[in-house]
RNA sequence: CGCGGGAUGGAGCAGAUGGUAGCUCGUCGGGCUCAUAACCCGAAGGUCACAGGUUCGAGUCCUGUUCCCGCUACCA
């Protein structure tokens, strides 16, 4: 069922220059991407991998301005930042370009112009709210106000809280602009909308059957589950009109008359991306870039994480059919997310291991961190990265049955051959069994590597490792060196054989200690197809003296680390309230002392807390107030656990109106500071007070 | 609520098209000592979330339930 390719693209998602990357990224999509090109042009193939710094967005504009600072020099930071930390990892990308070239604003405003002048766009002029201050239109989620429907004065733009009610921010009464604490105009404001209605039919026999245009385009079988689960409850709910652009100056212009003060919409951009970079690449090298996208047997693969795969499953794939010509991606294979130590991975609360950081604290051990995260790569669901099991996958595995076995092979010859590869004589059965286990490997590696299983593919890769350690150890050359030299010929011969063949295996995995093991054997690289043979070392050849091809890691390297990664939550959180400029909640009204008198504003001990299952921020409380016991909900689950709450003397507000949240009534409030970042504390009586106790 | 994904020995995970439940780590026992206290062999350990159903036969298909994750909401 499949088709006969004889090119390659591949794309890995562009990181957005906001930030730097984490091991998320990495094993979500970059290094199976990386394997997978390494694979394909070990075997000889035609591939082009593209990536680049995707510098386009509001939240770039926005996190200018907060700092003061030019867009621009954000998205150059991080595109160097990350840039380089993809070349030291080994991350071999053909091109690594950027959204803010030329190449790139020309290439994105023809998509645009070209779709247009189809019609396949339409303008739609719609009111929306303005931040007169802040010079910005906002997007529903930036104002706040008063809800239409149950006078709630705290609405979001896009949902009321209160009553549930889901709304648009033009509905609010007061609206506020959370830019900038202004009220927000009314003005109109016209953008370009992609239809992806139009698209459903195409779309579906294409995700479910994998048929495009009258013929079979790809295997659906080989996709994802939770790719095309997630394509077919997108099209399945109905596929609405997507506006394309945006008003805003940062990013690039829509290429019309008229449209000043226009860009498009980075995710209409971004993608485009991809094309704009193979453009660039092959201008740099002498290739013709259409054949690369334009090529019935162009085989395109998209590799990105699970949050992307309705950009390029739906409408990167529309943007391609209404340019005409262009292949479609013949799989998507998305990978889930990876955990760190328990916990989702959080760019805001710096809980990451990050690319450039391990790089820099552990030189030369990309092979390493490389190894682990194909290990672990979150192929069919969420998995989870640790520093112990780093360790352990490090110190078991790599050093121990890879590592080991090429210094047995090495040092064995050393002392028995001065060096040099022994005469290979006649096979016995277990020569016969291990040779046969070499050539088996072969075809199961690349088996699963077309399936995209990489985990998998690595480990058949380190089961030839496993098996020459199998075959030492039975063969016992270290017993039959004094009694039968010859037969010790044989047997490390085989063994550099496989030590040999290990450098093919090992190659699109772990480039950097293949490259190792190849200084080691004394050879260069090899093609693909010579993995199995016994032949790649001839009798005589002379081998270099090996070094330690992995290391152990310590156990107090990995606590520093685990250390660090739980003093950087702390850090960040004091840096955050450092940086952030203080903003203050405005004063309020007056209010007299009986009002204040109505409260009743008690001590009390919290008793017994647990986590509200199917909430991430409500704790359900047990308080004594003095008065009597009682159930509240506080919403201070990600501030603190249950365990360090319990025992806690804090301050309640014990006559509030009931209030039913999540199916539970809370019975009163629990009194925190807040301070403009969110940072939440109680607010605690400095000497134990009796419960009951009031505060006035 | 809804949508998507998941639930497999102590841990982490494999198990297209249904036919004796596998791998890595850990544990226990043994072997070996060439090798970075590494390597090799063997063993114990699983009601494959739960309940029904289809089938000669289900981890694998269907229905329902529970729980977990993401989107969403909750933040008195």
């Amino acid at each position: 069922m499949s088709k006969k390719y004889n090119r390659y693209t591949v794309t890995a998602a562009l990181p957005y220059a906001n930030g730097p990357l984490h091991i998320g990224h990495i094993a979500g999509a970059y290094l199976p991407a990386d394997i997978y090109v390494r694979f394909q042009k070990l075997l000889g193939k035609d591939v082009v991998f593209v990536c680049g710094s995707d510098e386009h967005g509001a939240a770039i504009t926005l996190r200018a301005k907060k700092e003061g600072i030019n867009p621009q020099d954000i998205v150059d930071k991080y595109h160097e930042i990350n840039k380089q930390a993809f070349q030291d990892f080994g991350i071999q990308f053909d091109i690594y370009d950027r959204t803010s070239n030329p190449m790139h604003k020309e290439t994105a405003q023809e998509f645009f112009k070209q779709i247009h002048d189809k019609g396949a766009f339409f303008q739609e002029t719609r009111e929306q709210l303005y931040d007169p201050k802040a010079n910005e239109f906002l997007a529903d989620r930036y104002v706040t106000g008063e809800c239409p429907n149950c006078g709630n004065a705290n609405a979001d733009g896009d949902q009321c809280e209160k009553c549930g009610s889901s709304l648009n921010a033009t509905d609010l009464k007061n609206p506020k602009s959370s830019l900038s604490g202004e009220t927000p105009v009314l003005k109109d404001t016209s953008h370009w909308y992609l239809p992806l209605g139009d698209h459903e039919e195409w779309l579906r026999e294409w995700i479910e059957k994998g048929t495009y245009e009258g013929s079979q385009h790809h295997n659906p079988a080989e996709w994802k589950n939770q790719v095309i689960g997630q394509c077919k409850s997108w099209i399945d709910g109905g596929l609405g009109p997507r506006a394309i652009t945006r008003d805003l100056d940062w990013g690039v212009k829509v290429p019309l008359q008229g449209a000043d003060g226009k860009v498009l919409y980075v995710w209409f951009d971004a993608p485009i991306g991809y094309i704009s970079a193979t453009k660039t690449w092959a201008e740099a090298n002498g290739k013709d870039w259409e054949a690369y996208w334009k090529s019935d047997d162009t085989k395109l693969v998209h590799f990105i994480g699970k949050d992307n795969i309705v950009f390029h499953c739906i409408i990167f794939p529309v943007i391609l059919k209404l340019m005409g010509g262009y292949v479609l991606p013949d799989n998507v294979p998305a990978n889930e997310f990876l955990n760190l130590e328990g916990d989702k991975l959080s760019t805001r609360r710096n809980w990451a291991v990050w690319l450039h950081e391990y790089l820099e604290e552990f030189p030369g051990k990309q092979d390493e961190l490389r190894y682990v995260l194909a290990s672990i790569a979150p192929e069919s669901k969420d998995s989870e990265f640790t520093w112990k099991d780093y360790q352990a996958r490090v110190n078991n595995e790599l050093v121990g049955i890879l590592g080991n076995f090429v210094n047995r092979a090495l040092v064995l010859t050393n002392k028995n051959f001065e060096g040099t590869v022994p005469k290979r004589g006649e096979l016995y059965d277990l020569d016969k069994q291990v040779i046969a286990e070499i050539d088996a490997i072969q075809a199961r590696i690349e088996k699963n590597v077309e399936v995209y299983r990489f985990r998998e593919a690595l480990a058949e890769a380190m089961n030839l490792a496993r098996a020459g350690n199998k075959y030492l150890a039975e063969t016992e050359p270290w017993k039959l060196v004094k009694t039968d030299p010859e037969r010790v010929g044989t047997i490390l011969n085989l063994a550099l054989q496989i030590t040999a063949n290990l450098t093919i295996a090992l190659e699109a995995f772990l480039p950097h200690s293949a490259e190792k093991i190849r200084g080691f054997v004394n050879i260069e690289k090899l093609e693909w197809s010579k993995l199995g043979s016994i032949e790649l070392l001839p009798e005589g050849h002379a081998l270099s003296k090996p070094s330690l091809l992995f290391s152990k890691i310590e156990d107090q390297v990995i606590e520093a680390q685990i250390e660090k990664l739980k003093s950087n939550t702390q850090n960040t959180k004091v840096e955050a309230e450092e940086n952030q400029e203080v903003t203050i909640e405005p004063a309020k009204d007056i209010c007299t002392f009986d009002d204040f008198m109505k409260m009743d504003i008690r001590v009390g001990t919290i008793l017994e807390a647990e986590k509200l299952k199917k909430s991430n921020k409500l704790l359900k409380l047990l308080v004594d107030t003095g008065l009597d016991q009682r159930t509240i909900l506080s919403g201070i689950a990600k501030h603190y656990s249950p365990e360090e709450v319990i025992g806690k003397q804090v301050t309640v507000l014990t006559n509030l109106a009931p209030r039913k949240m999540m199916g539970i009534e809370s019975e009163g409030m629990i009194l925190m500071g807040e301070d403009s970042t969110g940072k939440l504390a109680f607010v605690t009586p400095e000497n134990v007070i009796s419960n009951g106790g009031v505060v006035r």
